[in-house]
Parts: C-alpha cells; structure tokens; sequence
DNA sequence: AAAGCTCGCAACCGCGTATAT
DNA sequence: GATATACGCGGTTGCGAGCTT
C-alpha cells in the first residue's frame, strides 16, 4: 500500500483565510514546524487540506515574505530570469528573496506582461513582436525605459546571476518593509504581523548569520511594546525556546539552497 | 449616488514528480 | 518493482476594491 490520503474531503473548509485560522497555523507551525502537511490541519485543529495550509503559509504567513509590489530592479530581474526559464515561477521566485511564485506569476499576468507587450515585446518568447504593433501614444516614464533596454538588445539582456543578487541586496531598502494587506482578513492581526513591533518582537536572530535584515525587506531595530495580539508574542518565546526558530531558518535556508541549485 | 466595469490578488485545481509502503 | 499518495508547481478562477460612467 502507499501512503495515507492527504485528507478526507469531508468537512474541509474552502475558501479564504480568517484571523483564527491564521493564528493557529502560524502558532502550530511556530511550535512544531512543518515536517507533515498531511497531519498538521488535524494537529493544528484547522479544518483545512494539508495543501491549504502549505499555501497559506507560503504565500501569506511566512515571516520572510516582503510585501507591496516589486520594484524596478526586482521587474527586471523577473524578466530576465523569465527568458531564460520560462514560467518556472518557483525557480524565479528563489531569486528573489522574499517574494512567492504565485506573487511572481500574478504580477507578471497583471503587470510585466501588458508592458512587454506594449514594448512590442512577446512576453513569452522575449522576441520583438510583429512590426504592426502600434506604438504607444504617449511613451511614459516606463516605456522609455524598456525602449531603451529593447534597443541594447532584440532578446533582452540576461542579467548574471552575482549581478543579480548584487542589485537585489542594493534595492532591498525601507520602501520594501512589509505593506501587507493587512486590513483584508483581520486588519487588527494583519497590522500588527507586519508592524515594526511584531517584527521586532519576534526576534530575527536568524538572520544574525551575516545576514541584514532589510534584505528580507524590514526593519528589527525597533522596540518592542505592548500588545493585545498575545499569541503573537508567543513568537518571542518560541525563539527564546528554540521552537518555530528552526522552521524559520529552514524558510531562510530553502531559500539559500535554491539560489545554489539554479 | 449607484450601477457596471476593470483590475489585482488570494486561493483552488489538476498534473507531474517524489516517496513511502 | 508496483502501487498509492504526498508534495510542489503552474494555470486558472472567483471575489473584492477601486474606477468609470
């Protein structure tokens, strides 16, 4: 026989995420890491499919998320590392510290496609489109921009991956702190996840091995306070017990390791 | 002010691969 | 080795927010 179904249908919950949800699988994940996602909704007391709570964490929970939209340096590097891996999101998203494939993919669908296009560039073959694409009206800021980057070449330039990282590091500064949606599911939690005080609650001493906080895109020098969101000062003690610490560097190290593999 | 439209993002779905039995 | 399932990835969808008329 394999192994066990990942979860039985019935009963699980779909949809979006509330405030509850998210604190018992942070606090679960935080505790107890993630070794199983198979087991953890039970254990976590979250009536979800283990493949659920993978995304929510991934994509939302994760505390080395970066949020707000990408810059200038980031686009770039997501169009260069597109041409060369195609719609490998996962891969894409490993160059970029703090960002998610499924971030990557939406922004480029909403945004980097429709400026390639109105560059006349094939967002998927990063070849100049036909000739009869009409040119904008009025180039803006943008256009010029990757006018200027079609005419250095017809195939776009493919960054070097220690540039790449170089240009990261230089852009990864405070317009970069976490924005985060925090007013969609519980502005209250939300907010303060992504507060200055939540992350310096937490204390990021993972990233003590030669790393800098703001490459992860927040600030841990302030202090802090106070707070009626009590479980999430739980994160403090975790670390001081060496809990949730190694789940996070284990987040910090996937990264690492997959920057090597690519 | 309200109805309709567009856009952006979170989450789901399905498939391929890895892995446990 | 075969089988069944977990995991991870990429594509797609649904919904809410913001914008336009």
């Amino acid at each position: 026989m394999g192994r066990q179904p990942c979860c039985d249908k019935l009963g699980v919950k779909k949809g979006p995420w509330t405030a509850e949800e998210d604190k018992k699988l942070v606090t679960f994940i935080l505790t107890n890491g993630h070794c199983c996602w198979r087991a953890l909704p039970k254990l976590a007391g979250l009536r979800r499919c283990g493949k659920s709570c993978r995304l929510r964490w991934t994509n939302y929970l994760r505390p080395d998320l970066k949020r707000g939209l990408l810059n200038e340096t980031e686009e770039q590097l997501v169009i260069d590392l597109h041409a060369r891996l195609g719609n490998r999101w996962s891969k894409i998203a490993a160059k970029l510290p703090g960002r998610t494939d499924n971030e990557i993919k939406n922004h480029w669908n909403t945004h980097i496609k429709k400026k390639l296009i109105k560059m006349g560039i094939d967002p998927v073959t990063h070849e100049p489109l036909h000739k009869h694409v009409t040119p904008p009206e009025k180039p803006t800021l943008v256009d010029t921009e990757h006018q200027e980057l079609s005419k250095t070449n017809d195939n776009l330039i493919i960054t070097s991956d220690a540039n790449s990282s170089s240009t990261l590091e230089n852009n990864s500064t405070d317009e970069h702190r976490p924005l985060g949606p925090a007013s969609e599911d519980d502005p209250l939690m939300m907010s303060y996840i992504w507060s200055d005080e939540f992350l310096s609650n937490v204390s990021w001493s993972f990233l003590a091995q030669g790393e800098e906080c703001s490459e992860l895109g927040f600030s841990s020098t302030t202090s802090s306070s106070e707070d009626g969101s009590s479980w999430w000062l739980d994160y403090e003690d975790f670390m001081n017990e060496d809990f949730g610490f190694n789940c996070l560097n284990e987040v910090k190290m996937e990264t690492l390791e997959n920057d090597d593999k690519l």
